[in-house]
DNA sequence: TTCTTGTGCCTAATCGATTAAGCAATACAT
DNA sequence: ATGTATTGCTTAATCGATTAGGCACAAGAA
């Protein structure tokens, strides 16, 4: 009683037909395939019958087309990620297409046999979340004519499409906000990367403090590596509030930055934002519930996913019209984290 | 300048051999395929040359096996979920298999839709955090004789495959826990549902009253629609901490209700644990960041994940095998938030 | 009548990789 | 010398859906 799959020639066979008639009817092309009404519908009933599933891989192998989409960011349990993966998931599926999604923990070679994988497995395209150094992705996909979008963050030396965060501006306000709030020795801390928004965030914040007459020590800024964040960054924080010119306040560049910057803060039992005003970036329930509410520059996750997916769709449809480049604004929440300066 | 696909029978061609030759050589099967070893470096050279990718779909249409599993959770956003996933892909991966995951707000149809989806794909199998009416996903998957494995929730009159934590006595513990600590008057909040982990939860959560000789009032169990909890969790709070005989602790079932009864027991500025003793299931920073770091009932993750995993894979090698049934114990991780009572 | 158009259906190639089966030539054994 | 293995490679079927092209017949037009 072996269950096998039901296919185009089973149905043909117990209506005494072609698979082409079958095929036809199934995909609603009874019109261009001349199909009689009566064995249409036929068809129709041994169809629903034997609960017909049409079977996609052949169906992409012949037209060459997956309705598939890849999705490839650092880190699918950092709930930045995943919003982002939700909506996309959601946009993409509205479009028909469904989402192979895939983690990089932000590793250059992780993320290129990721691409392959989805490469191999005949996505029509993908949506990327580069990590650093993996320009040659790009280089490669473009040779490929493979149609991607880059989100969250993109190679201003490179020509493609993009969806990211108006990074500088965010960390300017950011930057602004604290100091027309009063606080005057802002730390900043970001990863240690090369990557274009880390550098972006850190001129905005750098261009804060110039502007507003500021004149930042370079030892307020901090960059973190990402595979030893644990420790880098207590390290980090003990500078930035030790010593004797300690900060006043801090913006963290990253939601993972942040968190585990908090912890590190409570742990020394340092008051926000009595001790340390702080503005982060990155959203998660965490900055609701932390016992004073963070300040965070809210990056409209929901825009940044939909749109991904358009810019996306779109190119599949024009492959070779110009790169579509899209830069989204952040907007401040303001919360008791950075609140004014007594 | 049209980039075209290389295909096998491109590397075929440039060789001037047939197709069947280059298979056993970039399969690795040279020796099956009694292929010269001349002849096979040349098709090694060429196929470098030309940066053959092989073609999945080709290959599983052949084959029947796309190394791909289905991976069906209530909603990727959730950190819980996002944790898991990220688990059962990284094991996946490591099995040489790929997974597609879809979110289904808890909603049956969106499940069965999804799985419809993922079966048209011609997933090997899948992997599936059940939502509430959605029996007839697992007897339809039985019907067609495809590997699943149930993940976190089950159904008990359901001779399946599945991989849960112990949840009754997860909740049993937690009540005693607040019990041993001091707490008496002990309210359970949870969604409303029929799915058996939430009356197991429940039922825990009674037996810890009863054993311990407290007399549970009715109204310290609050049941909380999926769809409208926002509203329906501030009411139920109300109830519980307001009129005559107001609760000492809440035990919350879920890491959603846990982020929203925070936020409101905020706004009602209550205090944790003077005022309220808390322990909660789920996990994720919020628990630590949390001005008194929540206690919680620590599911293991990783272990779920995996065991899923590995549970699938077994069932893929033997799919007649009987059931293989795991359940998993939860730890206490104890905080601030249920400490003892002065 | 003869030509055109339309209808209803089938045949067979196609997508790309796999693999059983077969052919031809050489090597080895008795 | 004759039979048996072994080696090296090709042919062609297969997975399931799609679709251009063709065949046969009927209806309508000239």
């Amino acid at each position: 009683m072996k269950t096998r799959k039901i296919s185009l020639s089973d149905i043909a066979k117990q209506a005494g037909v072609s698979t082409a008639l079958v095929s036809y009817v199934m995909s609603g092309k009874e019109k261009e395939g001349r199909v009689g009404p009566e064995i249409a519908q036929k068809i129709r009933a041994i169809a629903t019958d034997l609960n017909y599933q049409p079977n996609l891989l052949a169906k992409s192998l012949r037209d060459g087309k997956t309705n598939t989409i890849g999705l490839i960011i650092a880190d699918i349990s950092n709930p930045f990620f995943a919003n982002i993966a939700r909506e996309i998931e959601d946009e993409s599926r509205r479009n028909g297409y469904t989402v192979i999604i895939g983690s990089t923990d932000e590793n250059a070679d992780k993320a290129w046999d990721l691409m392959n994988v989805l490469i191999n497995r005949q996505v029509d395209g993908l949506i990327i979340v580069s990590s650093e150094h993996s320009e040659r992705i790009v280089v490669h996909l473009q040779g490929l004519r493979l149609p991607f979008v880059l989100l969250d963050r993109h190679f201003p030396a490179l020509e493609t499409d993009f969806v990211v965060t108006n990074n500088a501006k965010a960390s300017y306000e950011a930057g602004v906000h604290l100091i027309e709030n009063g606080y005057r020795r802002i730390g900043f801390v970001a990863y240690q990367s090369d990557m274009f928004h880390i550098s972006e965030r850190i001129r905005g914040y750098r261009e804060a403090l110039h502007d507003r007459g500021i004149a930042a020590s370079p030892g307020w800024l901090k960059q973190i590596r990402f595979d030893e964040s644990a420790s880098n960054i207590r390290s980090a924080i003990d500078d930035l509030v030790g010593g004797g010119s300690p900060i006043d306040a801090v913006i963290f560049s990253t939601y993972g930055l942040a968190v585990q910057g908090l912890t590190y803060i409570n742990e020394l039992q340092l008051r926000v934002p009595d001790d340390l005003g702080i503005v982060s970036f990155g959203q998660a329930e965490v900055f609701d519930l932390y016992y004073c509410p963070i300040s965070f520059m809210r990056q409209p996750i929901d825009v940044l996913g939909r749109k991904a997916v358009s810019l996306l769709m779109s190119r599949l449809e024009e492959p070779e019209g110009k790169p579509r480049q899209v830069s989204i604004e952040a907007q401040l929440v303001a919360r008791k984290s950075s609140q004014k300066k007594q």
